[in-house]
DNA sequence: CCGACAGTAATTGCATGCAAAATTATCCCA
DNA sequence: TGGGATAATTTTGCATGCAATTACTGTCGG
């Protein structure tokens, strides 16, 4: 391990993501401490590292409390990621595509053909097509070579839901679910064909557009999502609530 | 004052970004704690606070070191900055601005208009320039109402010279400068104006070209401005480097 | 003269302890 | 019985101390 702090910290994230916590509520150093095995003073280092994530809020000499998320923010959050996409497709065009980086998406996008041939009754299936959609987007932008657009991207996929690892395997309608991940792969094909033919205007269209759908998508399959067990399970599920304050 | 790490954090963030520690040197939790007047405790949780602003980089077991900028890093952030305004002026637009926001847009803008007419030798002006030219930037995130975009932008323009207070008052080439500061503001003027007649479109080229020439600009003024003693100073121009490594 | 090695100093990683603030409980009095 | 002041408890804020890792320096052998 690099140090216990990376660790410990990437333990309560998962702790709170997976709903822990009530949102909301208080979390207790002590409580935490104990839970975890470390002491105070790790525990508070971690918590203050997940402040900076934005799923814990703080509030002086008061401690910690559970951040939640409303449908709107998650909505306008993959709004700025479709943005910040967009600026990535455009400048990859742009600039063109180093060869080997332009044959891997190429590969990511036929793996992921045969994935939807297979479907999607294998949890083997929908997690490998979920890694398949990450290794999509970030070699966009890897291929924008735009060096701020990496955590400026990480920073705002950490809002829950908002990232390309998002993704609902609607089984409650099956037919629609399916006809969803293949309109996104569609776009996805699109998307790097005007890449590749430098068609930056097209390319950053088109990703938005493919964002927008992925954003409307998510607030139609809420319900759903809360509800039923899908699997992969979505982290972060658990703070997102319908409407209200904070 | 909140609690006493707030205050902490801010005063070590200020002495990096003023170049208290030389870009890529070692920050030693003791030197750091001795010279604030606090524990290394607290010290260590200010650090791990200035990692997250991308200021310090964390080494696991070596502790953190002041990082460095490159120009292109600093000119991907501007770029990025100019599309996530870029969205909030589409927003914006789309949405039509509240009465009193627009109202207040136009008087920033009647302000700056009177601040450029009496020009900018008196240091006073120029921080009113300043304070102005970055309400109207926030203004038009406000008017989009977009959650996400608040955090995103605070991010981004973290990274030095990257933020809209990162004005050049240009003291070598006088007439040059004052053009550039004309411009800008003609700049802000189109934009509210596509704003308020709802051309969304219209409204995002605008701010986007309107940060693709900031970053120009600064690139091409980065020389006069690291020698020359530009007032008031710009916080963390000390970080950046002309090119090269980390 | 150069490189490997050992011992020492310097520095970080983490836990514990104490003081201050906030929260909760209790008691007194109207 | 209800309201408010006050005391007790809980919880956070911060400092100090010890262990572990890393960096340094001088020495020895080749």
């Amino acid at each position: 391990m690099a140090t216990q702090l990376d660790q410990i910290t990437q333990n309560l994230r998962e702790l709170v993501l997976e709903g822990a916590y009530e949102p909301g509520a208080a979390v207790r150093e002590v409580a935490v401490a104990e839970k975890l095995g470390v002491s105070r003073t790790l525990t508070r280092l971690a918590m203050a590292a997940l402040e900076q994530d934005g799923l814990l809020l703080r509030e002086p000499n008061r401690g910690f409390r559970v951040r939640s998320f409303t449908l709107d923010e998650v909505a306008d959050a993959i709004e700025v990621r479709g943005e910040l996409e967009a600026l990535a497709a455009r400048q990859a065009a742009e600039r063109g595509l180093a060869p080997a980086l332009a044959a891997q998406l190429r590969a990511i996008l036929a793996e992921a053909e045969a994935v939807a041939q297979e479907g999607f009754k294998e949890l083997s299936n929908r997690s490998r097509w979920i890694d398949l959609n990450c290794a999509f987007h970030s070699g966009i932008v890897e291929g924008s070579a735009n060096k701020a657009l990496p955590p400026a991207l990480d920073h705002i996929c950490r809002v829950p839901l908002a990232g390309p690892r998002a993704i609902v395997f609607n089984r409650t309608v099956p037919d629609q679910g399916i006809a969803q991940l293949q309109a996104a792969h569609d776009d996805h094909v699109q998307i790097l064909d005007a890449i590749l033919n430098r068609q930056g205007q097209r390319a950053a269209a088109l990703i938005r557009e493919h964002a927008y759908r992925s954003g409307r998508n998510k607030r139609a399959n809420f319900d759903a999502l809360q509800q039923t067990a899908v699997w992969p399970a979505l982290p972060g599920v658990a703070l997102v609530r319908r409407a209200g304050n904070e």
